[in-house]
DNA sequence: CTTATTAAGGACAATATATATCCGCAAATG
DNA sequence: CATTTGCGGATATATATTGTCCTTAATAAG
């Protein structure tokens, strides 16, 4: 079980359209090249983060991507959520039905105990998720990176927005 | 992101482990049936169980895996991680460093922020399946399958351990 | 000792998912 | 009008998952 790489995409474009001043576009091209990573591929997590109202889009020269909310009300798990879907990791196929033993049209009360101990370590999971904002991140972020790296990241990609 | 079915396998197949008699053996065969599942392909998850040393095998007739430790301590992380692996749910390949505003030797102090917050929430869900040992998923069972058909499933499969 | 049974593991095939790439469309910009 | 852009469909490739088949060596039972 491993998270796709357009997770990891998707949160660093985040990141960076986080960061932007107030109403400017970025556009896939501008996201893949300061990352660098495939333009087309890359405009499909852009495109998931859309349907998923993360994120606002304009057409034309200028024109891209910006978040649809302030950082500090969207998450990680609204991100990864996106990208991935929401359905659990753990899938339970109710195997316990197959017991030879139990009478064909016995019908079970609760959902089988295992899959409600993987259904609450996805829990805490998303809750973890949930409970960093891209405020946070950004606060991080800028603790982390050099001032000067990251300013000089931030009119190289609004040089490439028009 | 979804885990192998083997998952959902390998942990019902401790369960009922869990509920033999002291010493006793099952077979992939018993186990296989039990649940409805392609013995071949169960037999490397089991496989995986033995490579973990969380069960103890011997051939023959009436051969089989038994536990290698008592109940209380095996939990579901252990079972989870020996079929899934132990590496993290999250992998970082370090797209800041394709930022073309940085300095080519510059060297990051910390891993990235993204990554520190997915690997915490990685920890989460470890944390979660850590805590629950097949003691208490024994406990949970009994307390939701009726006695009867409980009771008829171990005299099931003990019938088929010779 | 012989025979049946078993786990282990290698080779292989089938299927599903992830990772791309390419193209045409419609909307926005200037 | 010409250019840029997001969007979605079609398609291709790579990797992972799921499943089967076979051989080998060890063990227990008769």
């Amino acid at each position: 079980m491993i998270l796709k790489s357009q997770v990891e995409w998707a949160l660093h474009c985040c990141a960076i359209l986080a960061g932007l001043p107030q109403g400017r576009y970025l556009s896939t091209k501008a996201l893949a090249e300061l990352h660098g990573l495939p333009k087309e591929y890359l405009s499909k997590a852009l495109q998931s983060l859309s349907q998923a109202s993360l994120v606002e889009t304009t057409l034309g020269p200028s024109g891209g991507y910006r978040l649809a909310r302030p950082t500090s009300e969207i998450n990680f798990l609204d991100i990864v959520e996106a990208v991935e879907g929401k359905s659990r990791t753990f899938t339970c196929s109710n195997i316990r039905a197959n017991n030879p033993c139990r009478p064909k049209d016995f019908c079970d009360s609760k959902p089988c105990s295992v899959a409600r101990v993987m259904w609450q370590a996805d829990e805490a999971w998303r809750n973890t998720l949930k409970s960093v904002s891209l405020a946070d991140l950004v606060e991080t972020l800028s603790e982390d990176v050099p001032a000067d790296i990251w300013k000089n990241t931030f009119e190289w990609v609004l040089q490439r927005a028009g």
